[in-house]
DNA sequence: TGCGTTCATGCCGTGATGCT
DNA sequence: AGCATCACGGCATGAACGCA
């Protein structure tokens, strides 16, 4: 919006002193590194007069001072070495805001805004995190003195903080010197059950050996609700040894050598002398994965910062996990390891509808328009629902289906955001949506990144060639500086940021409407290279993963990837020249297939894999290959391979290698109906020329 | 035709307070 | 001491419309 006015806006510009950038954070950003705009690094250039050092220094307002690596890579600046511990010290990820202001001489001063854009409360290093060597590792610089502000109060999310184990004996000493707090409330005696038992005792003999700890059962209205109300006993001792009734506290969970930290509000009820954690309490809940029985030690390590140590004593032994596993996948995993994925397909094998979306800012926040020639076709009779399946998981998304008589066209609505977020899509992300189902309306969806920002530069190199090969007239303007930051050259290089970089685009400031309109042509030209293809078999690239994300940052990549390594893992278990296919796709395990006996024949001394066709093998338009296999012999990674049926007519079929997976993708659907393949079909994908990657395919029909 | 924006509406999470 | 209820604010949603 602000940006629209501003792009919009001709009117003359008051160039600021300071060259300042503000970088938006989300729970998704990389940890680490951070791309500096370069239009930015421009400006600086421009007023500096002088280019950054490798060294750069990030200065906060409460005197701490980081040294961070700059690295450069095709004219793109990154902060790298020593940005994760920033990153990871200040909590970056909890959709806070970072504003950088360049001094000059490297120097950045920075603030750090938390997600209601309140400027955070820096925490501090702790003495004992200085005096021990904490991330020796990496080039960060000690704070230049030691501030009195509180260790973690951004907005209630939690810190990830990397330090070692050792501040026991300081917490102890600390402890000690305190008188003790409370006795064990009665409660937990008698609903000590099971595996409370437990908790409950190895809690007690934590509070004998820290007497100063008082320690709380988590019922369930603790866990459902949002507080936690102390006892009027723990309340009356807190309240003597507290600086203050109210406020917000601090509460660390220590795990090997990581901490995590929460900022909870804490208040004093005046009328019931009690005390009360209220907001935050939930986060600290959910991020701690707390179970009614599991029981809580609180030690108070800072009066006048109101820090906590938490210790937690799990009721039962699932419950002793640990903390930060994020819910979804483990949700997802048990979904998978439960129930066969052959179920989330409507059968209907003749049918191949399809069409592709490239996903825009709008398409995130609210709605995705289909493409108009596929509603019109496919869905003119104005259903309500449909129902959206992603290979790899189990879970089925129902979304609302909106048909708009006027404009012949169809939207997803409600629900369509759910399905963003459970499967964390970004802006240019790809989706080729597949109609499996006309009768429910079933789509089986198959999502890409568009490509990835590469931490790894080779591996960067890797897909800016890949992407310049399908992408040539998007990558045809890297030359202008001025608005490089956009689709142009980034796809390559930055696009797990796309949508970051979208907010960059937002944030740059055009010098003249002539930059903006040039910006807006190429802007417009990228758009209109990205076609949908309806019932149509040629998607483009769209398979193409985010190698430089973390896996976990990206549910279908987990996914996808969990289901690569499943396969890639059995394969590999198998003896070779076994009786058993090289290929374990998981799906082959469902009996009935003929042509799985007769390919278990099949022996070459030609590297070979045999793979049983899944009801989406033929449907979507990718193959996804035994992992292992292609890094070993296909880690050249061709643009193309080319497999040939028993006629010996070749097919081209484009082939994309990334983060532990890789597959088959633009010409394998054709290859499939060419040879008309069906599902549980078994191919022996046989390479007979390893260096212009041509398959030998042999088919074992099931009929 | 595709995409973005605005706005009204309803839902839900959160915190405060009351009741048992 | 624990639980229930209510009010409020923020956010998601859906519809309509505008722009290119």
């Amino acid at each position: 919006m602000t940006s629209l006015c501003r792009k919009k806006d001709p009117r003359q510009k008051f160039s600021p002193t300071n060259c300042s950038f503000l970088r938006s954070m989300s729970e998704d950003s990389p940890t680490a590194y951070l791309k500096i705009p370069r239009i930015y690094l421009k400006k600086c250039r421009e007023k500096y007069e002088k280019e950054l050092s490798k060294d750069i220094h990030l200065k906060l307002p409460c005197g701490t001072e980081w040294k961070v690596e700059v690295t450069e890579h095709k004219g793109h600046f990154w902060f790298e070495k020593g940005w994760e511990d920033f990153f990871k010290f200040y909590s970056l990820q909890s959709n806070g805001s970072i504003d950088f202001q360049y001094e000059g001489n490297s120097r950045f001063k920075v603030k750090i805004y938390d997600k209601s854009k309140i400027e955070i409360d820096y925490p501090i290093k702790s003495t004992d995190m200085q005096e021990n060597g904490v991330n020796d590792h990496s080039p960060l610089a000690r704070p230049q003195q030691p501030q009195k502000k509180k260790e973690a109060t951004s907005s209630g999310g939690e810190t990830d903080l990397s330090a070692n184990k050792d501040e026991g004996g300081k917490s102890s000493t600390t402890q000690r010197s305190r008188k003790p707090t409370t006795k064990v409330p009665m409660r937990m005696d008698s609903s000590a059950t099971g595996g409370e038992v437990t908790a409950f005792q190895k809690a007690n003999e934590f509070k004998s050996r820290n007497p100063s700890c008082f320690l709380v059962t988590m019922h369930s209205s603790y866990i459902k609700g949002h507080m936690l109300w102390l006892s009027t006993e723990i309340s009356k001792n807190m309240l003597t040894n507290l600086s203050k009734n109210s406020g917000n506290v601090s509460l660390r969970v220590s795990e090997g050598s990581t901490r995590r930290y929460w900022a909870v509000e804490m208040k004093y009820d005046i009328e019931r002398a009690r005390f009360r954690l209220q907001s935050g309490w939930n986060k600290f809940v959910q991020g701690n994965k707390l179970n009614a029985g599991d029981v809580c030690g609180f030690m108070l390590i800072d009066k006048i910062e109101l820090l906590f140590e938490v210790n937690i004593f799990r009721r039962t032994e699932v419950a002793t996990s640990s903390p930060g596993i994020d819910e979804d996948d483990v949700d997802d995993k048990d979904d998978r390891g439960l129930h066969d994925t052959n179920d989330d397909y409507a059968a209907n094998e003749n049918t191949h509808r399809s069409f592709k979306k490239v996903l825009q800012k709008s398409a995130i926040n609210h709605c995705l328009w289909l493409c108009s020639r596929f509603s019109q076709k496919h869905l003119s009779n104005n259903p309500s629902n449909a129902e959206l399946h992603v290979p790899g998981r189990t879970t089925t998304w129902h979304v609302g289906l909106k048909y708009e008589v006027g404009r012949k066209r169809a939207k997803f609505q409600s629900g369509w955001t759910k399905f963003v977020r459970d499967n964390n899509l970004k802006i240019e992300d790809e989706c080729v949506f597949v109609l499996t189902d006309e009768n429910t309306f079933s789509f089986v969806v198959i999502v890409a990144a568009k490509s990835t920002l590469q931490p790894d530069i080779d591996d960067a190199n890797d897909n800016i060639k890949d992407d310049e090969d399908s992408k040539n007239e998007v990558d045809d303007d890297t030359s202008d500086e001025d608005y490089s930051d956009d689709e142009g050259d980034d796809y390559g290089v930055d696009n797990a940021h796309n949508d970051e970089e979208e907010d960059e685009d937002e944030d740059i400031e055009y010098s003249s409407p002539q930059q903006l309109h040039k910006r807006k042509r190429l802007s417009s030209s990228t758009k209109s290279s990205i076609k949908d293809v309806g019932a149509s078999t040629s998607t483009g690239q769209f398979l193409k993963q985010r190698p430089g994300v973390p896996r976990n940052f990206h549910p279908i990549t987990v996914t996808g990837n969990d289901i690569a390594l499943q396969r890639a893992k059995a394969f590999k278990d198998v003896k070779p020249h076994s009786d058993v296919p090289r290929s374990m796709n998981p799906m082959m395990a469902r009996g009935k297939n003929k042509a799985l006996w007769r390919a278990q024949h099949f022996h070459s001394v030609e590297p070979y894999f045999v793979h049983a066709m899944h009801h989406r093998d033929v449907l979507a338009p990718f193959l996804e290959l035994p992992f292992d296999f292609a890094k070993k012999h296909l880690d050249k990674r061709p643009s193309h391979v080319k497999l040939q049926g028993s006629n010996g007519e070749p097919w081209s079929v484009k082939f994309y290698f990334a983060d532990e997976l890789a597959g088959f993708q633009d010409g394998w659907i054709e290859f499939v109906h060419g040879l008309n393949l069906k599902e549980d079909d078994v191919c022996a994908f046989e390479l007979i020329d390893d260096t212009k990657f041509i398959f030998d395919v042999h088919v074992y029909r099931n009929t």
